[in-house]
DNA sequence: CAGTATCCTTAGGGATACTG
DNA sequence: CAGTATCCCTAAGGATACTG
């Protein structure tokens, strides 16, 4: 409606490669759930293994993994089982995106630093700045308690 | 209130380096704001200089710059003249984020492209996708109407 | 197991007007 | 020129319960 009476183009920060960022990835869960999934390598991820690590809910973890499917970044796999499993994977977009993921990690990870700014050790994990431990990285995120932060 | 009744630690989101990238960085606004003061390159950008290129709102803008200051990512300098007119710059950190910032614009752009999506010019012109317009890049943005999209 | 369905809260931003 | 001050709105997420 507002459009109507627009007779010229103006910059439109929506068809702006920022923006895109930001809405495909760059929103609260995604960086995690794309490492989430980054993790398992080669074998999928199954939606109940995301709860195991990330504390989300079910509804915002299935939105989130819908809008990334469309968006190209991971795939959805039904495994016709008794009770039926969902196998998550990135595909090779996805892949493509962790390596920017690590930068962003990193510089944020030296900011902190700087700053003196407590860092959570399970992403510490994920991205090589603390000794991985299995028995954190492959239990439920509460067993993070039996550690310092 | 919660806490007191947590007796054990938990992956804690606010602690780790995504979110706060996302906090100061990947917010709606922010990675233009950085764009364009790092633009001006050695020159100072002021308040008004902003809205020539941006849709932003005076309140807005002000929210975001005073984040910045506080996160260290851009210095004010207040220039005593009348009118009074303040400075804005990139700090050291601030720079050092901008090529972090091209490789998420590659990454969105080829994103963007592989999808037939349109793309604004003045990020292309800004980060070298296009041919500057000096026309178009130091005028308000309304001027981007004599240009195709 | 792998999700929906509801209801609710909140941060971030937009519109507009005003000020030293 | 460089901002505040108000008011409003919406998207994204959280809590909780339910389902094939």
């Amino acid at each position: 409606m507002t459009e109507e009476h627009e007779f010229e183009f103006e910059f439109d920060i929506r068809q702006d490669p920022y923006n895109h960022m930001m809405k495909i990835i760059f929103s609260r869960w995604k960086p995690f759930i794309l490492r989430a999934i980054d993790f398992d390598g080669d074998n999928p991820t199954y939606f109940s293994r995301f709860f195991k690590q990330l504390p989300i809910t079910q509804k915002v973890l299935s939105q989130n993994l819908k809008a990334m499917e469309q968006d190209g970044l991971i795939s959805r796999n039904i495994i016709p089982e008794i009770p039926p499993r969902v196998e998550y994977k990135l595909t090779d977009e996805g892949k493509s995106v962790i390596a920017l993921l690590d930068l962003v990690y990193d510089w944020g990870w030296k900011d902190m630093k700087r700053k003196s700014m407590p860092i959570d050790p399970l992403g510490e994990m994920w991205h090589g700045y603390r000794e991985r431990d299995e028995d954190i990285m492959y239990h439920p995120y509460k067993k993070l308690n039996t550690k310092d932060c």
